[in-house]
DNA sequence: AGCACGCCGACT
DNA sequence: GTCGGCGTGCTC
């Protein structure tokens, strides 16, 4: 009996058995219906056998789906995915079959003619529309507009059996990418870094890089220059470009469209249904060589993946934390192991994983030193608030105050970055002291003023600001503590009435579309000042900005989690480094009531080398990340007696193992999260150790009833 | 994820 | 006496 296991889009932790009807060819990779009970499904064949007998009646696979086969190594990939992450394999499995949501595209309907078949009565339309035609075959309205005609007189050539009606399947296809349109000018940096990574395409195999560069060095063009030489030496391979944040696809589009003289694929979760199917089966057919898209790209059926670039390696949005819990960077250097392929991590300040990678000799290093053209990095100072406090009330201190105003009457930009959403992230009743916090979970409201309401920023919830305090009942008593965004532009236009000034965040510029739009405004020069989050600190080039300050350098500081100083690090960086880019020199000023901090010393200096070095003692002494693994279990559920008795379950039965330690169970920094409790158990394990085998001996031990559910984070980002 | 099975409250 | 609540378990 021939026997197929069969990964079903179902939390269910292993492939099914079915067997395979006789006669009906099934392999790797293909999509087959396969009934589940009573219904039927769409699931992936994960590995096709001869067995002699079972001992357990299988039902069969209901047929093989019209639709393209996976590739084996993508089937490779999502059983790996699976594998690390603990996810279940059948779900990896659909997140591969996302694109194919949509209906097929209808067949195109064209028209021809039949043999040489002439109309009984020949008028000037008819005899105008098989001239036009000739013998090609035509859709029926392109070939009336040709010829001049109203359709009706095309249908009656149908109808008379003179031309007749066939159905053309369409091929998804995306215009080749022609390596040679418009090369860009290289500086040696960039064309050594091209060169290596063309090279290593060209040779084929596992390549892992770290481009590592400034913001402003060329990143873009160097990597987009491998791979032109890549698609020149193969013009069948393929490109994959991850970006961390859907707002960043479409200026890259826009380049490689301009790079290549045709447009790239986009796929992410913006991109609609029926152009994802498209994508998805050109993809699979080879007929699309570059992909620009989010981390679910990583799932696509490539066809011959042959480059793979993480443009901002370090940005934390590749970490998913809903749903399939995975980091889109480790998951796509897995992707090229398996692909043998090419992987560049691209970035100004590259993650601690990554550089210890670099440091064992496991990744190449490409570095590229010069600022592109004439620009130089932004002078850095530090103005510690002790010396000049803001007025009470106030957020911008004298010297920066003074420094904006500069800035204006010389013509040129501020970005003031707060990454805090909203007009003040605490609302605190005067009279009893009580903190607004939402209803069912553990965070406080943060008050919008553009929307008058207090939201929680974790679940969405939202309510007006209420007239009396809910704790005591005083009246007109809860006032706003502390800044956000908003509030800073109140301030800045009280200041500056004259002044353009704009809030760029997530509520501000809530889809791609419209941060695309405050983006173009600002490049253009049509805002003086511009508070923003780190919505506005990623990758945007903004010519005309030379003043960048930072309200609260120690914001990220105070978190105190694993990633806290290395997080800020990355974001100042990368916030001061938008100042200054095109001739005129820029200036960053950093607001601190800690000067002294090791992260801000750092980034004063300009010496990344120091904080790297710093950060990497430290991780390493206490054997964190990069030097260990770490894997979270957060266990929540409505019932807080259910959800302890299963922590105190697992804590009992920890398997033995060396060099690794188990933390908690405690309650999870967020211990309500809309009405459910939450607990945290943290595993902590040096390099070498087999993490993921541990955790499935563990959790195998333990039965959690279905009111409790049991989240796995292997190498969290989030302590939440 | 569905869907069925299974034991305890308000009703034709 | 039944209809139905959703807790538990199974689906190859």
């Amino acid at each position: 009996m021939i026997v197929a296991s069969v990964l079903i889009p179902l939390p269910v932790p292993e492939a099914f058995d079915y067997e395979v009807p006789e006669g009906m060819e099934v392999r790797r990779g293909d999509q087959v219906a396969v009934p589940l009970g009573p219904r039927l499904l769409r699931g992936v064949v994960a590995e096709v056998r001869e067995t002699t007998g079972s001992n357990r009646r299988l039902k069969a696979v209901a047929g093989v789906l019209d639709d393209p086969r996976l590739p084996g190594r993508t089937v490779d990939f999502v059983e790996w995915a699976a594998r690390w992450t603990l996810s279940p394999p059948g779900e990896m499995a659909a997140a591969a079959l996302k694109g194919l949501r949509a209906p097929r595209p209808r067949p195109e309907r064209r028209v021809r003619r039949v043999g040489e078949r002439v109309p009984a009565r020949p008028t000037p339309a008819r005899t105008a529309v098989l001239e036009a035609l000739g013998q090609r075959a035509l859709p029926g309205p392109e070939l009336a507009r040709a010829a001049g005609v109203s359709s009706g007189v095309v249908r009656g050539l149908v109808d008379e059996g003179v031309l007749e009606v066939v159905e053309i399947a369409a091929v998804a296809a995306f215009d080749p990418p022609d390596p040679d349109h418009a090369p860009a000018g290289l500086n040696p940096d960039q064309a050594a870094a091209a060169e290596a990574i063309a090279a290593a395409t060209a040779r084929g195999g596992f390549a892992p890089f770290l481009l590592d560069g400034v913001t402003g060095s060329g990143k873009t063009e160097a990597y987009l220059e491998a791979a032109a030489r890549t698609l020149k030496a193969d013009p069948a391979a393929q490109v994959l470009i991850l970006l961390p944040e859907i707002a960043l696809t479409q200026a890259l589009i826009e380049r490689i469209t301009d790079r290549f003289g045709a447009a790239p694929a986009e796929w992410h979760s913006g991109v609609a249904p029926p152009r994802r199917r498209r994508v998805w089966e050109a993809v699979a057919a080879g007929r699309c060589n570059i992909v620009v898209g989010a981390r679910s790209a990583l799932f696509l059926p490539y066809a011959n993946l042959r480059l793979l670039v993480v443009d901002e390696e370090h940005d934390g949005s590749f970490k998913q934390e809903e749903g399939l819990v995975y980091h889109g960077r480790d998951l796509a250097v897995a992707r090229a192991r398996i692909e043998a392929a090419t992987v560049v991590l691209a970035s100004a300040t590259p993650s601690l994983e990554t550089l210890w990678n670099v440091r064992h000799g496991r990744y190449g290093w490409l570095r590229l030193e010069a600022r592109h053209g004439a620009a130089v990095l932004p002078r850095i100072s530090l103005l510690d608030l002790r010396q000049a406090p803001p007025d009470p009330q106030t957020w911008l201190s004298q010297p920066l105050r003074e420094a904006i105003g500069e800035t204006l009457a010389r013509g040129e930009q501020t970005l003031l970055f707060l990454n805090r959403r909203g007009y003040a992230p605490v609302v605190l009743c005067r009279a009893c002291g009580h903190r607004m916090t939402a209803p069912d979970t553990d965070s406080w409201l943060v008050e919008h003023r553009y929307t008058g309401r207090l939201v929680c920023h974790l679940t969405g919830f939202t309510m007006a600001r209420p007239k009396h305090c809910p704790s005591c009942g005083a009246e007109e008593s809860l006032v706003p503590v502390g800044p956000g965004v908003e509030r800073v532009e109140e301030e800045v236009r009280q200041l500056f009435p004259e002044a353009r000034t704009a809030v760029f965040s997530s509520d501000t510029a809530p889809d791609a579309k419209s941060a695309r739009a405050l983006i173009q405004t600002m490049a253009e020069g049509g805002i003086d000042i511009l508070v923003a989050t780190q919505a506005a600190a990623k990758g945007h080039n903004f010519p005309h900005l030379t003043l960048v300050g930072v309200v609260d350098a120690d914001l990220g500081l105070r978190g105190g989690d694993l990633r806290a100083a290395e997080r800020t690090f990355q974001l100042l960086t990368q916030a001061t480094g938008r100042a200054g880019r095109a001739d005129k020199p820029g200036r960053a000023i950093l607001q601190t009531w800690t000067p002294e901090h090791p992260v801000l010393q750092a980034l004063a200096a300009g010496d990344r080398d120091a904080f790297v070095e710093a950060e990497m003692a430290e991780r390493e002494a206490a054997s964190l990340p990069p030097w260990g693994r770490l894997a979270a279990i957060i266990l929540s559920g409505e019932n807080a007696a259910a959800v302890d008795k299963v922590a105190r379950e697992l804590a009992g039965s920890i398997p033995n193992a060396e060099r690794l330690e188990v933390y908690g169970p405690a309650d999870a920094p967020l211990a309500l999260v809309r009405g459910r409790r939450r607990k945290r158990l943290l595993v902590r394990a040096d390099r070498d150790v087999d993490l993921q085998a541990f955790l499935r001996a563990w959790l195998a031990r333990v039965k959690a009833p279905a009111s409790v559910r049991l989240n796995v984070d292997v190498d969290p980002y989030s302590f939440l």
